[in-house]
DNA sequence: AGCACGCCGACT
DNA sequence: GTCGGCGTGCTC
C-alpha cells in the first residue's frame, strides 16, 4: 500500500510557525485520519508531542521523506472541523489577514473560548528581602534577563504572561529557571460566571402587521425556492423585529432548517430572548459569556447532533455546526460588537454572509438605525430591504429640540445645562416624572472646539477632527499632519476655543448642586465595574428609586423605562468629532436611540438635545427621525472621501517596543507598499503614530489605504506579511482591520 | 512557542 | 581553559 501524508497545521499561533507541516500518516492510522481531524505529532528537536489538525492529504511528499514523521494518534475526543468550517477559516485567514491557527480557533469556538478564558500571571513567591538578596546576587553575577524579570517583580508582585515575554524581552527559558528556583509562579486563572436564570412562561403570539407580513412572506418565499438572499429589515423601534425573527425561526423549523440568532449584548436584550425561549422552549440554545467551556461545548454538540433549531448568542454563536442551516439573523446589526476586537478581525454581518453562501442560507439583518453598509448594500441591489415603519406598541415619537449652546454662552450661562434644559428637569422633579442625562462619551478624543461659534480644528487633508496633545500640538492620526495648538478660533476669533472636556463624576457633582433634592444614579464603565451592578442600576431606576439618570451610551439600548419624559443630551458634539470616519454615523445611531427613550409610555415624551454644532446634519436629521435623509448627507462624504462603504479600507497597525524602530519600519513597508501596488487605484495615507501612540510601552504606528476594490486591499496584506516574514524581528507585530470599526 | 546550538564574558 | 547566560535559527 503506497504511503500517504498528511498537512498538518500545529496549534501554536505564532507567525514562525503558522504553516503547514507534512506528517507519514502510518497505516493503522490510514482510515482515521482525514481533513479536519485533530492529531498528536511529534514536534520540534525535542518531538515535544502538539497538537494539530490535518488540513490537507497527499499521494507525494514535499521534502525529502526522510525528514518526515509520523503521526503519533488521533486526538481521541477531538472536536473534528467540518469541511465546511476549515473553508471558512481559510477564507477569514485571507479576508481579514491572521494566522491559520487563529482563523481555525475561531471557527471552534468551544476550543478557542476555553483558551481565551485562561490568563496566565507570573507571580513573585519571594518576600521583599529575600528576592533583594537575590536580585544582587544575579546583578553580582551579571544575568540581566533574571534581574530584568526579578526587579520588575519587585515593583508589581505579578504580572501577566505576555508582558513578561513581550514588553521585558524575557524567554521562556528564563522563566523555567527561575520556576525552579522557587522563585516564581505562573497561575493560569479561568473565570466562569453564573448561567442564566430562566423566567416565567408567558404565550405572546402576535398576529403581524401587513409590513411584518409581507417581510416574513417574501424571505420565507424566497428561501423556499432556493434563491436565499441577504435582507435588511429598517425598522423603528416598536415596530416588531422580533416578531418578524420569530416567524422566520418557525418557517425554517418547518422546512426542517436551523436558525441562528445573533444579538449583541446578552444582558442588554434579555427580553427578545426570554421571548424566543417562551416560544420554542428546549428547541432554543442560549449561548452566552457567562457559560463555562463545558456548558458552551454542550449547546455546539446539541446543534451539531440536531438537538435544537435556534442557536442564540454573540458573535461567536454564529459558528453553531448546524447540519442543515437555513438562515442567520443579525439584530442590531449596526451594533460595534459585531467586529472580533482581536485578530482575526472580522466582521458578524460578512462572516455570516459567507456561511450562508456556503450553506445556502439566508441573512437577515435588523435595525432601527441601519449601519451606513448595510443601507449603501440595499441600494446597489446586494440586499433587499424591508421597512417596518409603524409603531406597534403605541406610543408616540417623541418631540425633539436642539439647543444651540454658543447661544447660551452668548447669554452668559457657562454651565452644562442650558437653560431649556434646567426649565424641564425642574419641571420633571415636580410631577414626578423620570429623567435620563446621556453622555455620549465614547471614544472621545481631545477634539478642539470654539465655544463661541462652534468651530472644530480638522485636518485639512482627511476631513477629520485634529486631536490635542500633551506637547501642545494638534494631530491628525489619520496622516500624521500636525499644527501648533490655536490661542484664537481662526474662524471667529474668540479667545474660547480647548479641548473638550467632561466626566459623568462632575456632571453628577453639578446636578446634585444644581437640583439637591433629586435622587441621581450614575452608570458608566466605573459605576459598573462589579457584575451585576449594570442591572442594580437599571432595575433600581426602573423601580423608581431615583429621579434622574446620567450615563454613558450603555443607557441608551433597548430598556424600557415607560416613567421616562426626559430626555437630555449634554453634549452631542462629542461622539460627533471623534477622529473616525464613522463618527457623524455613531452620533446619529446614539442621539436616535437616547430619543427613542422617551415617551414609551402613555405621556408623550421630550428629547432636548445639547451641541454647538446645531446645524449638523447628523443631529437634524436624528431630532426630524430621518434616517433615509441623514443616509443621503453621509453617503455623500464617504463617497467623495473614499470611506466605506463606498470605498474599503485596511489599517496596517504596526507595534515596535521602540519609537524610532517602529517609525523606520512603519516607513520603509509604506514605501514597499507605494513600490509594489503601482497606484491601482490604492490610496496610500500615513505612515502616522497612531492615535493611542503607546499601549504597554510598545509604540504603534498606522498606515491607512483604501480602494474601491477589497481584493486590492487583500492584496496589499499579503505584500506586507511576506515583507514582514523576510524583514521582521520578534519585537515587532503587524495587525491588520479591514473596513475599521474604532480608532487607532 | 520551545528547544538546541554556539558565541562570548566571567571565574577556577 | 570551561562554565553558563543569552541571542539566533529551526521545527515536517
Amino acid at each position: 500500500m503506497t504511503s500517504r501524508f498528511a498537512d498538518v497545521i500545529i496549534d501554536i499561533s505564532h507567525e514562525k510557525v503558522d504553516r503547514p507541516f507534512q506528517y507519514i500518516i502510518p497505516d493503522e492510522l490510514v482510515t482515521s485520519v482525514h481533513v479536519g481531524v485533530e492529531v498528536c505529532i511529534p514536534f520540534g528537536r525535542s518531538n515535544s508531542i502538539r497538537r494539530g489538525y490535518v488540513v490537507n492529504i497527499t499521494q507525494t511528499p514535499s521534502i525529502e521523506i526522510t525528514k518526515l514523521k509520523q503521526i503519533q494518534a488521533v486526538e481521541p475526543e477531538s472536536v473534528t472541523i467540518e469541511a465546511r468550517q476549515m473553508k471558512l477559516a481559510a477564507w477569514i485567514k485571507e479576508q481579514y489577514g491572521s494566522t491559520m491557527i487563529a482563523a481555525l480557533h475561531i471557527v471552534l469556538p468551544v476550543k478557542q473560548k476555553s483558551k481565551a478564558l485562561e490568563k496566565k500571571t507570573i507571580v513573585l513567591i519571594l518576600s521583599q528581602n529575600e528576592a533583594k538578596e537575590k536580585l544582587e546576587f544575579f546583578i553580582s553575577k551579571k544575568q540581566q534577563a533574571r534581574s530584568r524579570l526579578l526587579e520588575a517583580l519587585m515593583e508589581t508582585e505579578s504580572l501577566p504572561f505576555e508582558i513578561v515575554t513581550g514588553k521585558l524581552n524575557i524567554t521562556a527559558k528564563t522563566i523555567r529557571d527561575l520556576i525552579e528556583m522557587g522563585m516564581i509562579e505562573v497561575t493560569s486563572k479561568l473565570v466562569y460566571r453564573n448561567p442564566v436564570k430562566s423566567q416565567k412562561r408567558e404565550s405572546d403570539y402576535k398576529t403581524l402587521s401587513e409590513q411584518q407580513r409581507h417581510t416574513v412572506e417574501t424571505i420565507v418565499e424566497e428561501s423556499l425556492q432556493g434563491n436565499p438572499g441577504t435582507y435588511l429589515i429598517h425598522g423603528i423601534t416598536g415596530s416588531g423585529k422580533t416578531e418578524v425573527y420569530m416567524q422566520l425561526a418557525q418557517a425554517m423549523t418547518a422546512q426542517g432548517k436551523q436558525t441562528i440568532l445573533l444579538i449583541p449584548e446578552i444582558a442588554l436584550t434579555y427580553q427578545t430572548l426570554m421571548r424566543f425561549y417562551n416560544r420554542f422552549g428546549d428547541r432554543v440554545s442560549i449561548m452566552n459569556s457567562r457559560l463555562s467551556a463545558g456548558e458552551r461545548f454542550d449547546q455546539f454538540e446539541r446543534a451539531r447532533k440536531g438537538d435544537t433549531d435556534i442557536m442564540i448568542g454573540p458573535r461567536s454563536a454564529l459558528f453553531a455546526p448546524f447540519q442543515n442551516l437555513g438562515l442567520i439573523i443579525i439584530d442590531e446589526e449596526h451594533e460595534n460588537s459585531y467586529k472580533n476586537e482581536s485578530m482575526p478581525k472580522y466582521h458578524a454581518r460578512e462572516v455570516a454572509i459567507q456561511i450562508a453562501k456556503m450553506s445556502h442560507a439566508s441573512v437577515v439583518l435588523g435595525s432601527a438605525t441601519p449601519s451606513l453598509e448595510s443601507y449603501y448594500r440595499t441600494k446597489t441591489g446586494e440586499y433587499r430591504l424591508f421597512e417596518l415603519t409603524e409603531r406597534l406598541t403605541g406610543g408616540t415619537l417623541p418631540q425633539t429640540e436642539i439647543i444651540d449652546l454658543r447661544e447660551e454662552m452668548r447669554s452668559g450661562n457657562r454651565s452644562i445645562f442650558s437653560r431649556k434644559l434646567t426649565d424641564q428637569i425642574q419641571d420633571r422633579l415636580e410631577k414626578k416624572e423620570q429623567i435620563i442625562l446621556f453622555l455620549n462619551r465614547r471614544g472621545y478624543a481631545g477634539f478642539v472646539s470654539c465655544r463661541s461659534c462652534g468651530h472644530v480644528m480638522k485636518c485639512p487633508h482627511c476631513a477629520i477632527s485634529l486631536s490635542e496633545h500633551t506637547n501642545g500640538k494638534l494631530i491628525c492620526h489619520y496622516c500624521g499632519y500636525e499644527e501648533a495648538m490655536v490661542k484664537s478660533c481662526p474662524e471667529c476669533g474668540s479667545k474660547f476655543i480647548a479641548g473638550f472636556k467632561a466626566g459623568t463624576q462632575q456632571i453628577e457633582e453639578q446636578i446634585k448642586k444644581k437640583f439637591p433634592k433629586a435622587r441621581v444614579l450614575r452608570m458608566d464603565a466605573d459605576s459598573t465595574r462589579k457584575k451585576d451592578s449594570y442591572r442594580e442600576i437599571l432595575s433600581s431606576f426602573s423601580n423608581q428609586e431615583a429621579d434622574i439618570l446620567l450615563g454613558t451610551q450603555m443607557i441608551v439600548k433597548g430598556h424600557d423605562f415607560p416613567k421616562v419624559t426626559l430626555v437630555g443630551i449634554l453634549a452631542a458634539d462629542l461622539s460627533l468629532h471623534v477622529n473616525d470616519f464613522r463618527a457623524a454615523e455613531r452620533t446619529f445611531q446614539l442621539v436616535t436611540q437616547a430619543a427613542g427613550r422617551a415617551g414609551r409610555g402613555e405621556i408623550p415624551g421630550e428629547v432636548i438635545i445639547q451641541t454647538y454644532q446645531p446645524d449638523h446634519y447628523s443631529l437634524i436629521h436624528a431630532a426630524n427621525h430621518d434616517y433615509e435623509g441623514f443616509y443621503e448627507e453621509e453617503i455623500q462624504y464617504r463617497e467623495m472621501m473614499m470611506y466605506p462603504p463606498a470605498a474599503h479600507m485596511l489599517v496596517v497597525l504596526l507595534m515596535n517596543e521602540t519609537e524610532l524602530e517602529g517609525e523606520l519600519l512603519a516607513k520603509n513597508l509604506a514605501k514597499e507598499i507605494r513600490l509594489r501596488s503601482e497606484a491601482k487605484g490604492i490610496v496610500i495615507v500615513g505612515p502616522a503614530p497612531a492615535a493611542i501612540g503607546k499601549i504597554n510601552d510598545i509604540y504603534r504606528h498606522v498606515i491607512y489605504l483604501r480602494s474601491c476594490e477589497y481584493r486590492r486591499l487583500t492584496e496589499i496584506k499579503e505584500i506586507c506579511e511576506s515583507y514582514f516574514e523576510k524583514t521582521g524581528k520578534n519585537t515587532e507585530q503587524i495587525q491588520f482591520d479591514f473596513d475599521p470599526m474604532g480608532q487607532y
